[in-house]
DNA sequence: GTAATTCCTCTAGTCACTAGAGCTTCAAGA
DNA sequence: TCTTGAAGCTCTAGTGACTAGAGGAATTAC
């Protein structure tokens, strides 16, 4: 039996976050002490380090519910799962793409500055100005 | 003299975030119609678009008033806002170093699957299992 | 003149937590 | 056994950067 500070050690989950995800419903109520303390099993132990991980890979609270409720029907077919980590292969490029087109123009606004006050900063005229940006980002 | 939805048109940026925007002191309350509308001047249209512009890039709402701030001041020495600009770069590089290594284990999890059931889906054994997992990520 | 569009304020919701107040329980040492 | 300090409890509210919706007023186009 694990106090709610044992599970959240072993997962790195903070203590306010597991009573969260309680809340929200992707872990279940576990039993309680006598003085009303959460005390887990290792199966709970288990859940919560499926969820860190699937929130480590930026998997959203709505796709882990879908994938636990998935695994707790081993039987039927993975596309579903399949499909959830496809997407989020996806959206994580998508934001890779994003970052590094944002990468580009701020390597160029903030390398290029050489003046010495504020009036003709680099920075700020090109913030200012989107003329100056080289291309278009977002 | 522009609407607010004038303003939204031509910088992109939607209506409600406009008047959030006054709200946090983002930029200034504008005049106003005689049927109460939001007035706005050529100089608000062009700070809307230096905000758009700067959150774009991703700077933080703090970030961005503090360029604001700079930018009212041109006679200043310009270290600052160079340095606002230098750890918006540090922080985007972080984040695509992360997203990169998110993408690898996603990769690998999301096309490794050929089991046929949930019961022996990659995926999900992957989630449920850490050291399944190639290295470590965050 | 009227109808459609745009605008107004206000409250509340989003996501995934995080912080703090005020209280109770637990575990380890004396 | 007593005490003390850490860890636990519930509850409310705050974060960032918006977004949505209600209910009404102003503006614009025809």
């Amino acid at each position: 039996m694990f106090s709610i500070g044992d599970l959240s050690r072993r997962t790195g989950v903070k203590v306010p976050t597991i009573r969260y995800y309680e809340q929200m419903g992707l872990v279940a109520a576990p039993e309680r002490s006598e003085g009303n303390q959460r005390r887990y099993s290792r199966q709970e132990l288990e859940r919560l380090a499926f969820i860190r991980h699937a929130r480590d890979l930026g998997f959203a609270v709505e796709d882990i519910r879908a994938l636990i409720d998935l695994s707790g029907h081993p039987e039927q077919p993975c596309g579903h799962a399949d499909k959830i980590a496809q997407e989020q292969l996806l959206s994580v490029r998508e934001k890779i793409a994003q970052l590094k087109r944002l990468e580009a123009e701020l390597e160029r606004i903030a390398t290029c500055c050489d003046g010495r006050t504020v009036g003709d900063c680099y920075v700020i005229r090109a913030l200012s100005d989107h003329a100056l940006c080289a291309d278009e980002h977002v």
